[in-house]
DNA sequence: GTCTATACTGAGATAGAC
DNA sequence: GTCTATCTCAGTATAGAC
């Protein structure tokens, strides 16, 4: 069990490697725009392997989708548990979510943009699990506005805006780019909570 | 010439019902997701017959790209030129984008989605006026920075953060949800100019 | 576990009648 | 301006050898 685990980085098993593969070339055309054929030339192996490893298509893009929503789910929520009060956690939250967008910014963008993919049966699955993902962001803001440090007109909107804008550096990011990960994440929480903060003196609007 | 103009929200002439037609499927199933033959039984027509109206495919898409950089382009440019400094000017684009991604919902999600899908020489002529629209935003940040009336880190990354939030607002928009066009653009320019504002007794952070 | 060969379906696009 | 018929190619997936 603890070979398997540790194949995520290391010597990648031959499912691990399609998966890899299948990611980038998801994003580079889509789900559609991609064959099982080109899929196969990037690994220099012919299309009917694939099968052995993955039934269909289909279990391949789910398969990346599944595990990205298990980086995430697991990611937000060892960020949130390691500091407190709604401040440092929507901080961390944002942070974790940034970071996880800039690192493993291929399989976050499919998350966002295969959905339509997906099969009624899988989508519900997907859907289901990324709600739950959003709801700790919109707990987060309920918590900070019960208590009077965050001023949120609707905890929903807000939290969609949040996760929108942040889920959006997935998009346009690069590693060769002007900005490191850290860099950005630290502008989008400073922006963030500077959007959310209950400011005593007369707020501008 | 004053008919052709007219036709965008009346009588449709084939060409625009076509446009209509591929925008709704292109959105539900993304452009190498959908076919000529589908696109024209939603139209209720046979394939061969689109190829009177439009060269290819591509053709399509890239005619309903093209078109929704006219709006976003001309819109923004109106919206700005109708008020005066910098926090009512980035009040009005952030406004106008806004409700442009909720009324125009599915063609600016396709401008953002079907990027990939166009052909080298398509994208090119598509990126060139997208910058030049992003160009617009960064530009009321910039004055507002030099100003002293906005507290920008970075510029470029303040104005991703911005649109990316607001495109963020086609992917989820429903004509049958909570809120309405009009809400949701006052809650985003709320939220966009508190992040931006500077404040003069000192900032959270 | 990977291969060759192939079944079967649907894709984009064109020709030419009406 | 729309149709029927069709070309050609690429798609997902399977069978069965090695």
């Amino acid at each position: 069990m603890a070979a398997t685990v540790v194949a995520t980085h290391e010597r990648a098993d031959a499912a691990e490697r399609i998966l890899r593969a299948a990611i980038a070339l998801f994003r580079e055309r889509g789900y559609h725009g991609s064959s099982m054929r080109t899929l196969a030339r990037a690994l220099r192996m012919e299309a009917a392997s694939l099968y052995y490893h993955f039934a269909s298509k289909q279990d391949i893009l789910f398969a990346i989708l599944d595990r990205t929503l298990d980086g995430l789910l697991d990611g937000v929520g060892r960020a949130v548990a390691a500091v407190d009060g709604p401040p440092a956690r929507l901080r961390a939250a944002v942070r974790f979510h940034v970071l996880f967008h800039a690192h493993r910014q291929h399989e976050a963008f499919l998350s966002g943009s295969e959905l339509r993919s997906l099969t009624q049966a899988n989508l519900r699955l997907v859907l289901a699990r990324r709600d739950e993902y959003e709801r700790v962001f919109r707990g987060l803001l309920s918590v900070g506005a019960r208590a009077g440090v965050f001023q949120v007109g609707d905890v929903r909107l807000t939290a969609m805006a949040i996760l929108t804008m942040c889920t959006g550096v997935a998009t346009w990011f690069s590693d060769r780019g002007r900005l490191a990960p850290e860099s950005i994440a630290d502008r989008y929480v400073e922006m963030i909570l500077r959007s959310v903060t209950r400011h005593p003196k007369g707020s501008p609007s």
